[in-house]
DNA sequence: ACCTGAACACCGTTCAAGT
DNA sequence: ACCTGAACACCGTTCAAGT
């Protein structure tokens, strides 16, 4: 028999599994490196080995949950499309998680991951000859509105949960989210219109 | 003599306003319960006599800076111009108070304090016949974009006056926020063109 | 390489009791 | 009406030491 020999060990992709099975289960507050710890029978401390800090640990965790968010297929979409499909694909992979969006809100703020949105849209902008400076401000849009709105949009899920809430509140989420989105493309589209339509009026002076 | 009688004490708007000055003399992760008691030379138990718990003071605090955006006249402006003032107003107040954007986010998330966005363009879209369910929408838009994109720019701040950050990384920061508010208001302006303009081309179904 | 044990320096919140 | 004193049940992080 191989036998039952040393203790098992864990690797950083265990912790951080780990860490996200808790988050579904338990809740970001009850996502404690205590908790952590005792999940994977080990004591607090031993999570310094894999981690620096709790941040580090927390970002390797919104990169697991925005990580479908990369594998979406746009190309020879247009730029507008792109941002419904990328858009959408976000916000279904943080309503995948409990407490997902503010997790990923502060990862992304402080710098720790990635935006998921931008690298997608500067490749369809490309493609299409649209300027890098013009797709970064629409994937800063997209982003920002996606998590914020998923944001709110879990809040009511817990609010829902714990009773209280008018019953015309809850529901009509996801078409608001449709529209809202529907709306930030619309916004590029025409900035986009501007860039490649006519051959620049005037200047690019404005009036104050 | 009117003479020094019995101790001072301490009214709501005391202990907010202390705490809204601590948040811009320490910033959010010192501004505790228990620094804010030593603050007003008080016991921390004391605090739980004026608020029921943290975020309720912490929403009490998001509301005091979120009151000049509230304040903003934006009569008789087409609803994408008011989209931009209240926005660039939001922005500024957010910008006003150390790490605001991140307090105001969760407190907005949570419910405990109204959008300062909505009112004003509901107000002025009613005023100009657009349907109250567009103007929520566009009001959503604009304050999880401006809430999200002041606190990645809030948290640039931190991290610049940590050292560690890219020259051609900084800076840019307010007229990439104003390109992109332009993008929604633009945006919006399009929903309005397809609501009001031509008597709708044939139904309302778009092609999968 | 991976983890234990023990400590440090904190948190938010409750509640009987005081004035 | 407003606050004290004391406790309860926690946190994240460090670090010498073990295997």
């Amino acid at each position: 028999m191989t036998g039952s020999g040393s203790p098992p060990r864990r690797t950083r992709d265990d912790v951080a599994d780990m860490a996200l099975y808790l988050l579904d289960e338990r809740g970001l507050p009850d996502l404690t490196m205590r908790h952590l710890a005792t999940a994977l029978g080990v004591q607090p401390s031993a999570l310094y080995w894999h981690f620096p800090n709790k941040q580090a640990l927390l970002a390797a965790v919104s990169e697991r949950i925005l990580a479908p968010v990369g594998e979406v297929t746009v190309e020879n979409l247009s730029v507008p499309a792109a941002v419904l499909v990328v858009g959408a694909r976000m916000h279904a992979s943080l309503l995948a998680h409990r407490d997902a969006s503010e997790l990923v809100s502060s990862s992304l703020a402080l710098g720790l991951v990635d935006s998921p949105v931008r690298l997608p849209l500067l490749t369809v902008g490309r493609a299409q000859g649209v300027p890098d400076t013009l797709s970064e401000v629409a994937a800063e849009a997209v982003m920002h509105f996606v998590v914020g709105f998923t944001f709110h949009e879990q809040q009511r899920l817990v609010a829902d949960a714990l009773g209280l809430l008018e019953t015309d509140e809850i529901s009509s989420g996801h078409d608001t989210f449709t529209d809202a989105l529907t709306m930030i493309a619309q916004g590029l589209a025409a900035s986009l219109d501007r860039h490649q339509g006519p051959p620049a009026p005037t200047g690019e002076s404005q009036a104050p």
